[in-house]
DNA sequence: CATGAATGAGCCTTCATTCAT
DNA sequence: AATGAATGAAGGCTCATTCAT
């Protein structure tokens, strides 16, 4: 873990220092989680001082939900469906899986920030919730769109549970410590998402 | 959530002392997550002051794996083999998912303290990498003793992860919240286990 | 307490914005009082930034006495000689009395958070007693021109204090909260009022 | 104002703790003020830590509220009719009046504060409010107990505010700084009582 | 003249931990 | 063994003030 550089910035518009101020959160985050993350260095991580976060954020969880947005965002853009349909159907399930493990790799402490934050805090489990219903209409969408077969929502809801889980454990190293090679996790991810995909 | 009634426990044996304080830390963490908990309410819900806290457990960390540790032994009294091996095969994975899903109904909150700390503390890292090979080893065993054929150690694995992740999103209530009928997930979870058990 | 508007104005004589936060300030210190007013809101207030507030006062305080000297202002207009000079002199005592009760119904909390910082800093310390001289000379004053018998500065004083305090406990509902009869105050304060005026 | 001596106490009955703490606070609010004291100075003025003082109210409004308790008990205390009825009758009006000036004398800061607060602080305000219709009643009480005639509450009301509104003026050297002979202030506050107290 | 982004000292409060009894 | 008063570092957040544009 680097110690942060406390760069540069100074003096941009509200948009710019926004979004300086949520990608030193994402990464801070993403080192030491949510709980051990104080807004003071968040700000400093950042180049800001304490109180420019708090004219951009009401609250540490407010930018926490801010990365989590982005996080969510960024993997709905490298998975969407424009994108796949552009992909070798026979390869797709492999790409989706790769995606999404990459994905959690980059993500991953604050993804189990997140699974804390839920089940205490009902404002993050509002927004949550609201993402993940999104996500699951994204599957179907997703499905249509590549002419598959529809799925029942709980077939949908597990795929997503494992695919996430598996690509987890891959990425905080729990798989390689436990010596589970992660190229077995992968094909069993490949597998799953076959049965959606077909090929 | 009630007002937990300071119990009148005084002078006991040592044991007893710090068997009411793990119980008690077990139900507070599940209550508002480890993070939440305050050591010093923590002792006093188990009928004690704080310095009886600490002159059982060196820190707060301690008692949350006391308590994690409870909780896995009851997991595994009762997914034993030799639990297992008394019931109908045809009705194995049934009763495996159902214990498993009852399981995660009582102790979610603290799962997703334990997922968290798990990334950020290496004390607790290394506690639950133990545990986990300690399950891997013993879903082999159980093959054994029920004379099932041999698994890769990537099935295995993800077939846990499957089993944990559907069960927090039943015992958590967010397969609810999205809509995803509870029944289905165990249909998929008793699905994935027949791989296992058969039937 | 509805949202102020924040204004339109933008870029008029340095007289006027001045003004326009003045007007602000003193709205603003009345409505919540001095200590929870923060320069930054206030300056919204009045429709100008922060930068601006602080290009007309050196600091928080020099509203505040600006503010404050506006209401003395005010009321040594309505309470001069000349104005009750016209009024027939059986009635000056009511007439008095009434003005006085509308300007604290007017500028209740300003006045209290004065008191305060009267007592602390000693700029408003000095600036309050200046004015209160001139109080003082504008009663003797008062007298003379209205060819009354002149009265000790010690029944003069606390006769404004009187004055002052049962304006106030009127202004802030202390009376009517405690079932003290306002009427009852008012003939009280006309009583008092009348060893001055005669009548 | 010296520098108040951070001194000696530690580890003491909870009551000693809170007297303490509520002990310096008058002291400290009285001297600088309600809103120019911060909580931690508070505490470290008794000799305590900050979170001690947190252990024993849960806000600076809390403290705030026990020094006022404590200063009002001392006058009731003092005032109170089986005192005044030892006095000789001629000489109750003047008792009074020294008692009550002497109070306020021992009080100002605190007494301005608190009339800030009550104008923008719901609790204060009751707590006030509560105090304030028991000294009315206190009045009434004495009225009867040394068989004077009965007063209105107006009356009784107005006579409160002028004898705590000139109190107020000597205790804080505002009459001194106008050239208001305190003699001549005090005479007129006997003066006053005597309506009262006959004599 | 006006702006508003940025500042940072500092306040209120919490809580894991200690230690004298 | 048990107590609980006491600790104090640290964290979240505010707000008066500055200054480059």
């Amino acid at each position: 873990m680097p110690r942060r550089t406390p760069p540069r910035p100074r003096r941009g518009s509200p948009d710019d220092t926004r979004e300086r101020l949520v990608e030193a959160a994402a990464t801070v985050f993403n080192e030491i989680g949510y709980f051990a993350t104080d807004s003071n260095k968040l700000a400093r991580a950042a180049g800001y001082s304490p109180g420019t976060f708090y004219q951009h954020f009401p609250d540490k969880r407010a930018v926490f939900l801010a990365a989590y947005e982005r996080w969510v965002e960024d993997e709905v853009g490298d998975l969407g469906a424009r994108r796949l349909a552009a992909v070798d159907p026979a390869a797709r399930a492999r790409t989706f899986a790769r995606v999404v493990v990459a994905h959690h790799r980059r993500w991953g402490v604050l993804r189990a920030s997140l699974r804390a934050l839920v089940l205490t805090d009902d404002v993050v489990r509002d927004y949550v919730l609201a993402r993940r219903r999104r996500q699951l209409a994204g599957l179907a969408a997703l499905r249509r769109q590549l002419a598959l077969p529809p799925g029942t929502r709980a077939d949908d809801w597990s795929l997503l549970l494992l695919l996430e889980r598996v690509a987890d454990s891959i990425a905080w190293g729990e798989a390689a410590a436990l010596g589970v090679p992660v190229a077995g996790l992968e094909r069993a991810l490949i597998r799953a998402l076959s049965a959606l995909f077909g090929g």
